[in-house]
DNA sequence: ACTGGTATTGATACTCAATACCGGGATTAT
DNA sequence: ATAATCCCGGTATTGAGTATCAATACCAGT
């Protein structure tokens, strides 16, 4: 973490932006733990260090901390954005479960090379790339088959309750 | 086109819900064009046929395109979704250019079975996959790359700009 | 140390997509 | 016809993300 934390201050100094303890502290937060977050579960992780941190100052740091590329943002849900830090991390990808709404990660060589390489076939210089896989986890697709009878028209009544998947403070990996 | 209202309007009676005019009305128009669109875009060509249809009908209406698998929902942008009608399509994913906005799509064999192997070594069952890839369009890629001088920290001032990219009518393929 | 200028911060207000609610209207079955 | 549903559309509400702006912290140069 102390490595994180050490690019993101020579990201900062290369910008000519301030190395600020304010923005150290959220830069900290991030990288002390695995786990997706939102921006508003962020800033309360942050408050618990230092309350007068305000939101506004969690979402510019947070879009540094992206622009910086070592933290990434996932559209996996629709209103929201979750955040994860990505340092130190293979690279990989989401499976996000249809009924109990858990997200799980997953990596594979292949999935890696080939997305940019068709890109390049188009013409398309890639940055990046993300692949977001839904369906049914493990323990949930049993029962989800159990459910869904034939295979005709019946694709309905899923993808309603969420699960909640921890909430309270940030942890060790 | 008729094909594929023919779809929803088995998809509805199965459901046991009525097939409505309004209903019949927005699927029409949802059908009537494969360019990507918002909910509001939708509501407001649905309008020009009858100026008396609601917005809240229009959301209410493409969450049953969704349900019955006809139409697709693209999380690709922040604050606001894109669906897309699927039917007839080939299946296929899109290319995002960080500096003029233009969707582009793509697809390709491996990158369609892929994902669903790597899902079912996990255990997961995939029902579906969406694969989004971010960097520079054919004409946009020259530009950034002479914007990007070596290739250190320099990933700053890109992505600010958004294209707009038709806004009138719905267009015929 | 002091001063002037700039960057940063955080409270408040705002935007806008999406949702919840509710009363009126249409459709079907009895 | 009448009752029971289902459907529709307007309005209000929610909530994430953004803009604004005054106050504060920081830095460089004197």
């Amino acid at each position: 973490m102390q490595y994180e934390t050490g690019l993101f201050r020579k990201f900062l100094e290369k910008r000519g932006l301030r190395v600020t303890q304010t923005r150290m502290q959220i830069a900290e937060t991030v990288f002390s733990t695995h786990k997706h977050f939102t921006p508003d579960e962020l800033a309360e992780w942050v408050r618990k260090k230092d309350s007068s941190t305000g939101r506004m100052t969690v979402y510019r740091t947070l879009g540094l901390l992206v622009e910086s590329e070592l933290v990434e943002e996932l559209t996996l849900r629709k209103g929201q954005n979750l955040y994860e830090h990505v340092v130190g991390h293979k690279h990989h990808h989401h499976m996000i479960c249809l009924r109990c709404g858990r997200i799980q990660e997953f990596s594979n060589e292949a999935l890696e090379s080939l997305p940019r390489q068709v890109a390049r076939q188009k013409g398309f210089t890639a940055t990046s790339h993300a692949i977001k896989i839904h369906g049914f986890c493990k323990a949930c697709s049993p029962i989800a088959n159990g459910h869904r009878g034939g295979g005709e028209g019946e694709t309905v009544g899923v993808a309603s309750s969420r699960a909640q998947v921890g909430s309270g403070e940030p942890s060790e990996t």
